[in-house]
DNA sequence: TGATTATCAACAAGTCATGCTAGCTAACAG
DNA sequence: CTGTTAGCTAGCATGACTTGTTGATAATCA
């Protein structure tokens, strides 16, 4: 994700009004690297401007989304979460915390098999399951 | 997934009765590789046994997937679909038409990289998007 | 300043999935 | 064959997540 400073440039240029709660959303979006849902990042934002609507936060989230600043992740539990890091990874998820974490896989483009003539890959997700080691050590 | 006389059998000796609805249920999902939905599979259940209930597919599908006899995959597209093979193999996904095929992927287990020490992984979950042929047929 | 757009609040809707009730029916054990 | 039990259906409700709408207010930016 582009810095806020670079998304303020960004809107203004799209013709999107810079007000203070999309200030706020690039804000905490930067360098984020805990994937929220729309949910828990308007519990943060909310907590630096009361009176910030859920409504804005998800409307914000379309836009980054929209513009590719941000990636939309369905991780299948539930909310979409959003992740600032729009690089080509892919992700690995704690079954038992829910914490997920951005990784690299250098195998790319994988060999796949099985009944299918002439399908043009365009974009590969992975997600890995299993258990993080906090949770490991305290159930050990 | 086990033949449908073999998931009656399952479901006898688990003290389950074995009812029309569920065994249609079973005769529908066998061989089947069209990843339906619970509303789909319901389309066609009710074609064949007017008056079955969604909520009864909804349940029995529940059952085969807590007895591990289908797979349960969730690609983000909105409602679940079910997948009578219950093999360690992956998904591809046509992003105009929505077909999902089965393959099966040779390199695992994948390597990454990435900030995350210690992390257990149980499972790998790879959906691969592009266009089928067919669609790519009829665009062109 | 003035036109446009965003925001907020409140409410609604939509999708997917599941819970609950009541009454009827059917499966299975003995 | 019969009683017990489980499953089925219909209908209604709920819940989570997300988006749409409306009308009033406020802020942005040219």
């Amino acid at each position: 994700m582009k810095t806020p400073e670079e998304l303020v440039a960004r809107f203004r240029k799209q013709g999107y009004k810079v007000t203070p709660q999309r200030q706020l959303i690039f804000r905490l979006l930067n360098g984020n690297t805990a994937h929220p849902t729309a949910e828990t990042l308007y519990e943060v934002a909310a907590q630096q401007m009361p009176g910030i609507s859920l409504r804005t936060v998800y409307q914000t989230l379309s836009e980054l989304s929209a513009m590719g600043e941000v990636q939309h992740i369905d991780l299948g539990s539930g909310a979409v979460r959003f992740d600032p890091n729009v690089d080509d990874h892919h992700h690995l998820v704690c079954s038992t915390c829910g914490v997920v974490h951005d990784v690299y896989v250098n195998q790319t483009p994988l060999h796949f098999e099985g009944d299918v003539e002439g399908f043009a890959v365009h974009s590969t997700r992975i997600v890995f399951s299993g258990e993080c080691a906090r949770c490991a050590h305290l159930s050990a």
